[in-house]
DNA sequence: GTCGTTATTATCAAGCTGACAATAATGACT
DNA sequence: AGTCATTATTGTCAGCTTGATAATAACGAC
């Protein structure tokens, strides 16, 4: 019995409308900035039923014609107004939620995916009023996962975005993705901070992440006093030896 | 706009049947195994069109009322006689396939699943003479990712496949899913070299590993001369430092 | 020009790495 | 019983990386 074939084909003679529910595809988006030390992620507020009043993921269906990603970045320029075609944004799959009972009224499947935005670690992008009614809103992560009211389970997909943004941060140079072409060094640790909710010490940080960046010899001016820092570009996909996270998931 | 809420709403509101050609939501296994230093995966062959007579993963439709996890494994039992509510074995999601045009049939989304099924490393699990017509068999995966005729993007999916593995394998103990709950160090070490396509030092390998692992104070019988070895189990999810896959993915 | 601040480099002991050798424990075969 | 080939495990060692911490260098502000 082959995957597609076969079933597909039996499917399809057996197939009567009303025999399977039709099963909905949605493509929801856990989309990540940073502004001042902090990992922040765009949320909705909801306004009908269930979990009225409650903050979601933003995303919607996925089109006849379109794949899930095309869906989720015409979905996020529809409720945030930034267009993902033009931008350099990073988006990935994540993971695809199919428990038959997350939504209530119907059967919804969800495929999410990851987007980072770059900033300059200060100003967080402007969404909000897109072409939807309600717009998106920037929300600190780490106080999202305490106070526990996203809607369905998008705290677990939250969690799982950022689970997949901290671990490939340590073998790979994703978290530039959050900042300019060109950041500094203690920029691109600030970002390290904010996900990993750590304070790495910057010595050490330079000396393990400067070989696999590129230095484009410019100098980012100095802020308000101090040595101005190189301006550096992300090169390399991967980071080896990778980083460590501190605290946590050590060995023994 | 919520992702599920007004969204969904607005769907049902002003959905008609031939609006929308319905979705079908299949899941696809990416099941391995280790025999005689060889990693394999399980394979069935088209009956029909299209890429009749191509290989293919095995898969189906997820029904109604399951989760793609739950049919993977119900289509896993009935294509392979294998059951995975009994057996220990590992499963998890890898991606989800969602282009318009990979079944030219019909709208297809397949959720994919990585499956570990465990061997003593010599005799690979019986598959073959499920519930279903046609039977999976086993193939050398580095011999099908050359010979390029699976069906669909299921080569695509295989590679994925394939590269989870083999990512994972440098930070946890995954690869000690593709065995018995007791093995010797040269077991594991044999799993790393097939997904790995390597030769790995022993000597290193068992000072790297072995902190990782719970000595059971048992002994393998050795074979055919040489000293018995100690048996171990997994324990630690996690290897710190991770071991490196030798020549690829190098950062300079 | 002095001071506070920030970036970058240096130092150092402790630990880890790859390469390779040495030891130990078996079965097979005289 | 003894020798041998084979395999598992431990040891060695120079070179590299690590975390911690300090020293140096390059600014802006006053």
């Amino acid at each position: 019995m082959t995957s597609d074939s076969k079933s597909a084909k039996e499917f399809l003679e057996s197939y009567e409308p009303g025999d399977y529910p039709s099963i909905a595809l949605t493509a929801d988006l856990v989309v990540f900035a940073v502004s001042a030390g902090t990992l922040n992620v765009a949320l909705v507020r909801r306004g009908g039923h269930p979990f009225k009043g409650a903050l979601a993921l933003p995303g919607g269906f996925v089109g006849p014609e379109e794949s899930a990603e095309q869906a989720a970045k015409r979905e996020l320029a529809e409720e945030t107004g930034l267009d993902l075609g033009s931008l350099p944004v990073h988006i990935e799959q994540l993971a695809t939620y199919t428990s038959p009972e997350r939504d209530p009224r119907m059967r919804v499947v969800s495929v999410a995916h990851l987007v980072l935005l770059e900033t300059d670690g200060t100003v967080l992008p402007a969404i909000a009023a897109g072409s939807d009614a309600a717009g998106a809103a920037w929300h600190p992560v780490h106080h999202i996962l305490r106070s526990n009211d996203l809607a369905f389970d998008h705290l677990k997909i939250l969690q799982d975005g950022l689970g997949r943004l901290a671990g490939k941060m340590e073998y790979t140079t994703l978290a530039a993705r959050l900042l300019p072409d060109e950041f500094t060094l203690t920029q691109l640790r600030t970002v390290y901070d904010a996900v990993w909710d750590t304070t790495l010490p910057a010595g050490n940080f330079t000396r393990k992440m400067m070989p696999h960046l590129k230095d484009t010899g410019r100098k980012a001016r100095a802020a308000t006093g101090g040595a101005p820092a190189a301006l550096f570009a992300a090169t390399d996909r991967h980071i080896h030896p990778p980083l460590a996270k501190p605290t946590t998931h050590l060995t023994r």
